[in-house]
Parts: structure tokens; C-alpha cells; sequence
DNA sequence: CCAATAGATGAGCAATAGTTCACAGAGGGA
DNA sequence: TCCCTCTGTGAACTATTGCTCATCTATTGG
């Protein structure tokens, strides 16, 4: 076909796209005015957004974000991802992320049909925690992937799984255990006692996990919260450790550290690579290589985090 | 309602917006994925565009003239607008409006119903002819608004009529008169002689009267082509004479004069205001005043013009 | 000049989008 | 507190769009 042909055609298919997305005409207003037949109009709209003669822009913050989101899906193969704008006010604030980690939990909750939902650790999810939506599922489950007493003794301050139980009605497994044990023989027998093996099959078959995603810094949240001493802190941080899920060290290529206190930690391993929904998240500067080094070692497939994270974590 | 939610509405918005038109999802999947009704997730996209939160953009020069001609349309109230992109190598060729003219031709003419067909002057009209796709319509009528005998006696250079009644096989009606009579009275005896009179009843009932506009400066088509005299052209000018269609001079507001060659012309007087589909058929900077003053006095109702000239009209 | 072939076309059907309606819940005023 | 209004909702229906397939039409190569 003749060049002046094809340009007349991309003409044609630039005024139909205009007729249409502009003018706001149906096809069938287009194919007379056109002297097309309806088909041809059709073929002519399609042909204006394959040769990309019509660009949409969305004027509006949240364009960026799911612009950001995309690219993290398609950078990371993420079954899920959110960016929620970055509260310029609180640049560090978990509140947007909590919203959305809620809608999220809402979402899966409000099925008919038993699901089992299991819980990391992270202000966020905590955060999350409290804004869902009271609903009554007494058939649901909700687990706690971490050990729920603290160094102290006491009930951990990170109750999540009680308080959404409290929210659904549903069964839950607290996980009645010390973050960490004393040696690496004592947490093997541990987790190997009934009620732990329980807690661990029925997590085995959660269908959502959602969990904090922690950087392994001088301010690591762990260290914060007096699960692990400063010295312990330290040595993983020599190991190489750069963040950590539910308590598991992992490097920079997001390997699981096969040392130090990943070897009396109780929590429940990571699924490597995650197979099951396994939702991140996290926002902040600091968080960002802990971030990149878990989607990069497939320990969560799936994130939920802030403008400003995600564009961070794409600039890599 | 609070501001807040107000605002976590549009934020919604957007986010339908973006996933309908920029990741090409359907309102189904859009529903499933923020958790709402399909029906809702269709308001969400209405209300993106509802708040002009997304807007269009057509990367192609056919779209300035769409807008172009938009504008012509609801500012001159006409019911038929094209406007071509402006020919760069040259700026007064009429190429484009003819191959438009054609077209509308074309697009009458294919009518299996009789329709009747009626040409003023022109080089566009003519041009357009010469590009009609032949076609045997019989049952069709081609009639002429001016006299196709020239100031020397012999057909005129412009018998379109014969021309379009040659690709079509309708019957064709030209006005065996001269362009101007020698005098008022004389002109009204013609015009009332039977075969003029018979033209002039078919051209009443005209489908379509397809027109040239010329300017009346010292460059006039009519004087040019030598249908009026220096002298005749200079007294309208006088007159306030600013444009013509079918010889038939009018003034800045495009109110038909009174005098001079208006008395003596052949020509069947337009329709004012123009209720049967007249479109007129014109470009170059020359013609802008023209072609207002017929828009303006509604000596047309439809227009095919070029994007140059298309915004020299509306920037007046 | 003819056959092969790629591309265009229109009919008809399946999928998607838009609209209407009745109703429910929130918020505000008497 | 009660009632009223107003906004938002989903169901159901209708309109519009997208797609497939059989057919047709130009153009190119032999």
C-alpha cells in the first residue's frame, strides 16, 4: 500500500480517536460521519491507541503511584502492589500504608469461605491491625508468624493476631514462644512441641501473609524493641544482614543468613521463593535496601509502601 | 460529606481512571481490585472524567484541525465543519478542501435515493469535481447557481455541472445565461424565462448546494476570470462589498448588497439565513474576512476550510 | 496477464459499558 | 429523638464495543 495511503489512513484514525475520546462520540456517530462502516470505525479507534496517536495523562497524585506500582509488579513479578502517596507532612508516617495493608486484610476477610491469614511484625501491620473493619468470621484463622513473648516475659506489645482476632471472632494461634531462644537446640526442640507445630501447619496453609519488613541498622526495630541485644544486632549486621522478615536475617541479595540469631529465632521461616501471598510492608529511606534485597530474593511477592519508597527502590 | 472522604473519592477515581485508560483494564477487573461493585467502579471512571482528572491527548496535526473545526461549529452554530491540515509547500493550495469537497460529493451522491445537487463557483468546487469517484446514478440532479456563459459568449471555464452530471450520469441542469446582465431590468426578465426558471425551481429544492467564497479585493476571482469589470469590482468595494458567493456580493457582516453588479447578476440568490445544507468551500489568508462575514451572516451553514485560515476566522 | 497473498471489509455475536431504578444509610435540622 | 434529604449502592436492563470469521479486493511477483 501506497505511503500516502497509510498516512491517510493514520489520519483517519487520529480524527476517529479524536471523535471519540474528545467529542465524546459513540462509534456508530463516528462510522457516518466517517462514511465507514461501524467496524471500520471501531478498527480506526483501535488503530489510534496501537500507533499511540492518543496519550492519556491523569492529572492527579495518584497517577505516579500506580505508575510506580506497575513497575514494581513488572520489575519484581509481584502478585500485588500498592504505592500510596507520601504524606509530604510525615514522610516516614506507616498511616497510608496501614490503610491500604487494612483494606487489604477487610478484603480477604470479608470471604465467606474460611481463609487463614498470618501476621509478621511491623508498625504497620500493627497499625493495619486496628483499622480493620469489625466483621464476624468465626470460621477464619488468624497466626502469628513470630513468637508473641517478649524478652521479658510478658505478652509482646505486638499482639496483632489477639486484636484482629478480637475484630473477626475468628480462631487464632498466638505463637507462645520467645522471639528468640536461648541456642540453636533449644529453638529446634521448641518448634517441634505440639502446640508450636500446630501453629506452624496452620500458617503453612494461610492464604494471605502480611509482614513488616525491618532494615538491619543501628535503629533496626528488633534492636528497638529489645529482641535482640545490640551485640547480636552487630554480628548479624557483619554477616552481611541488611533486613529482616519476622524476625529473619537476610543479606543484600535477600538470602536468608544461615547464623547468629536466625539460628534461635522461633519465628516461622519465609517461604523461599514465596509461593503463597506474601505481602511487605514498609516505608521509609531506611527501609529501602532491606525492601529491594527481599523482592529480590523472592521473600515476599508482593508490597505495599509509599511514593517516595517505591521510587527508591526502582532508582536502585 | 467530610472533605476527607470526598477526597479519598477521587483518589479512587483517579486509580479507575488510571487502570482503565492507562493499564487497559476492564471496569470488571477494576471493580474486583479496589473492592466495589462493578457499577460503581464505572462512576468512579465517569467521575475521573467528570473532574477532568485524565484528559486526552492526540499527538497528530488532524487534531488541531478537529478542534478547529469544533470551535467553527458551536461558534457559527453550522452543521457540517471540515478543516484540513494547511498544505506547508503551499499554503493557498486548495488541494485538501477539495479532496474533502469530494468526498462530501461522493458521500451524497452514493445515496441510492434521488438527490439534487447544486454548485456555485470555485476553484476548491471545481477541483473537488474533477475528483468525484464516478458513479451511475441517473435518478440524481446536478444544477448550476450561476450562469455558465462567459463574458465573451462561450461556456464558461467553470461548468462543473457538466462535469459531475458526466461522473454520475444525472441529469444536469446549467444556467445558459451570462454571469450579469446589462441591466436590473433585464436580468429580471431572464430570470422568469422557463428553462432559467426551471433551474431555479430545481435549485430551490437542492439537497446540497456546494459554494466557493472569493474576496472582493484586487485580486477577485470574479474580476480574474473577467465576469465583472475593474471599474464594477472597485464600486462594490465602494459599496462596502467584501466577499462573494456565486457572484452574489455581500458586506463585512455578510448582509447581501443592494447594488451594482447584485442588481444585474443571474446567479440564484442565496437562502439567507441558509437553511438547506449550503457549504462553502475556501482557504488563504486572502479569503478570511470572506468567509466570516458569510458565517457571520449565515450565508452558509456549513464550511470547509484549512487550519490556517480555520484559526485566522476564529482568532477575528 | 494471471495467480498468490496480504490486508481490508461487514455481519453477527459475545463481552463490556452505561443507565435507570428502588432502596439503604449518613448527616443535619426541627 | 425523629424525620427528611441527599448521596451512594447494586440489580437489572439496554446500548455500545470488541472480536471472529468468511469474503472480498487490491498489489506484487511470476
Amino acid at each position: 500500500m501506497a505511503a500516502e495511503n497509510e498516512k491517510s489512513r493514520l489520519d483517519d484514525a487520529a480524527r476517529a480517536g479524536w471523535l471519540y475520546f474528545i467529542a465524546g462520540h459513540t462509534q456508530d456517530e463516528i462510522a457516518k460521519m466517517l462514511q465507514v462502516s461501524r467496524a471500520s470505525a471501531q478498527r480506526l479507534v483501535s488503530l489510534c491507541l496501537a500507533e499511540r496517536l492518543i496519550t492519556f495523562r491523569l492529572e492527579h497524585p495518584i497517577a505516579a503511584c500506580m505508575e510506580l506500582a506497575a513497575r514494581l509488579k513488572e520489575r519484581f513479578d509481584l502478585g500485588h502492589c500498592e504505592v500510596v502517596p507520601t504524606d509530604l507532612a510525615a514522610p516516614q508516617s506507616n498511616a497510608g500504608i496501614a490503610e491500604r495493608c487494612a483494606n487489604l486484610l477487610d478484603a480477604t476477610l470479608r470471604s465467606e469461605t474460611p481463609v487463614i491469614v498470618a501476621l509478621g511484625t511491623g508498625r504497620a501491620v500493627r497499625a493495619a491491625v486496628e483499622r480493620v473493619t469489625p466483621i464476624d468470621r468465626p470460621n477464619h484463622q488468624i497466626v502469628s508468624l513470630v513468637g508473641n513473648i517478649s524478652a521479658d516475659g510478658s505478652a509482646s506489645f505486638y499482639d496483632t493476631v489477639g486484636r484482629l482476632a478480637d475484630r473477626t471472632g475468628a480462631r487464632h494461634y498466638p505463637m507462645p514462644l520467645p522471639f528468640l531462644m536461648s541456642s540453636e537446640d533449644e529453638r529446634n526442640k521448641m518448634v517441634r512441641i505440639e502446640p508450636i507445630a500446630k501453629v506452624k501447619a496452620v500458617a503453612a496453609k494461610a492464604d494471605l501473609r502480611l509482614v513488616g519488613i525491618g532494615q538491619m541498622d543501628q535503629k533496626a526495630q528488633v534492636h528497638v524493641d529489645g529482641f535482640v541485644t545490640r551485640d547480636e544486632l552487630f554480628e548479624m549486621m557483619r554477616q552481611g544482614a541488611i533486613g529482616e522478615i519476622t524476625g529473619w536475617a537476610y543479606d543484600s541479595k535477600g538470602r536468608l543468613l544461615k547464623a547468629g540469631t536466625n539460628k534461635r529465632l522461633t519465628s516461622i521461616p519465609p517461604e523461599v521463593p514465596a509461593k503463597t501471598t506474601t505481602i511487605g510492608a514498609a516505608v521509609g529511606a531506611a527501609k529501602v535496601s532491606a525492601i529491594a534485597a527481599a523482592l529480590n530474593g523472592r521473600l515476599i511477592n508482593g508490597l505495599i509502601t509509599d511514593e517516595a519508597t517505591a521510587r527508591a527502590i526502582l532508582e536502585r
